[in-house]
DNA sequence: GGTGTTAACTTAACATCGTTAACTTAACAA
DNA sequence: TTGTTAAGTTAACGATGTTAAGTTAACACC
């Protein structure tokens, strides 16, 4: 049954084997009350032979979530090709929502979790490539925006404005994933408040 | 050293004790690192004698967190007499997000941490009550603001407007508590992006 | 072609956690 | 005095993340 020795390539599908058993784990029914003899199982190994490809939990999730930096930004990379500026950036808030709200335990990993900081150590993902970075394909955005002159003239910092976009999309999404099921509050239909919210931003941004 | 009877009284304030030693922990450290022996240690028992007060961890936890609704409303209180509707409602905002970066690690049990919904069973704060429930806080600022004519005609849903501006402020919030020590993103300063945020909510929601 | 050496695993074991069961003790009621 | 019970305790259970200690097969080398 045991060893046969391994090139790198077999260890590297090994890798994603795991990442992949344990992201559906994860995404099914939340991090914490998923183990790892559960992930192991999954794949036909013992537990232990996890810690050989991932130092602890903590490692296996922060892989888990690199990747999945890299599906969103695949998933947003389509609405980059449209043309107009303003435009893309709506498209780009429901691409955003769409992909938050279909994978909420997902994006409750990547954005509402506490947990290492990324860098270029412990990520996959190339800062400021705009083909794996979400991050600088909204700034992308909302620079063509700023070159089009549609902000208003008082609006100058780019950051200022794509982090703003990004609060208020994702306290949209996030307060649907942790509180819709919530009947303290009269929840209005999401998709209202999802186009609510980007039509407000856009407005409160744009000249005049 | 064991048992005396306890009045009614009594049993209450040893279920405060608890409660504000849990709080001052899980503030300190987060819940998931903090053991009920612990919280036990801390007030001078057993871990198993919480349990003769509160089912488990998470009803620890709910309890903690519904002492702290009463104090987040209770702090927005003051901005409640304000006068004038529209900046009424401005200063609410500030207070809300002063809670929420005051009180970090309190506002992510609150607001950011999937627990049971919040029901009249297991909760103190009487909801709909103004003195007690920011919600119905918010939703009383905004329906002034409404009533005074101030929002754009094709707003009429109060309740989708609330959520709105919750979920703005509640965006710029969460994502300051969790991603601030993250040097990915180019963080424009906390302030900065609160004005703003408040800024392009009452732009995006008013008349004219 | 035996003989290390090592890669790739496994099983056992540990410490810690939430929680429950079983006991202990003091106060009160009869 | 004698139950009965409230208010605690300690002991113990079953999970969990993780580490230590094997086990086994493939290769390297003489």
């Amino acid at each position: 049954m045991p060893p046969k020795v391994k090139t790198e390539a077999e260890r590297q599908q090994l890798r994603t084997l795991i990442i992949d058993a344990a992201r559906e784990l994860f995404i099914a029914r939340g991090v914490e009350s998923v183990t790892m003899r559960e992930v192991g199982k999954r794949i036909g190994y013992s537990a232990t032979s996890i810690y050989s490809h991932f130092a602890d939990k903590e490692a296996l999730l922060r892989a888990v979530c690199d990747t999945d930096f890299l599906t969103l930004a695949s998933s947003l990379n389509g609405v980059m090709q449209i043309p107009d500026p303003l435009e893309r950036m709506i498209a780009f808030g429901h691409s955003y929502a769409q992909f938050a709200l279909s994978h909420p335990n997902h994006y409750r990993l990547m954005f509402m979790t506490p947990h290492e900081p990324c860098t270029p150590e412990n990520s996959n993902v190339e800062q400021n490539n705009a083909e794996q970075d979400a991050y600088m394909q909204l700034k992308l955005v909302v620079t063509a925006v700023y070159e089009a002159g549609r902000f208003r003239e008082d609006l100058t910092d780019i950051d200022l404005i794509v982090q703003t976009v990004w609060a208020g999309m994702h306290g949209a999404c996030s307060l649907e994933i942790t509180m819709s099921e919530d009947d303290w509050f009269e929840w209005s239909d999401i998709s209202d408040r999802l186009n609510l919210m980007l039509d407000v931003l856009i407005r409160g941004l744009i000249r005049e």
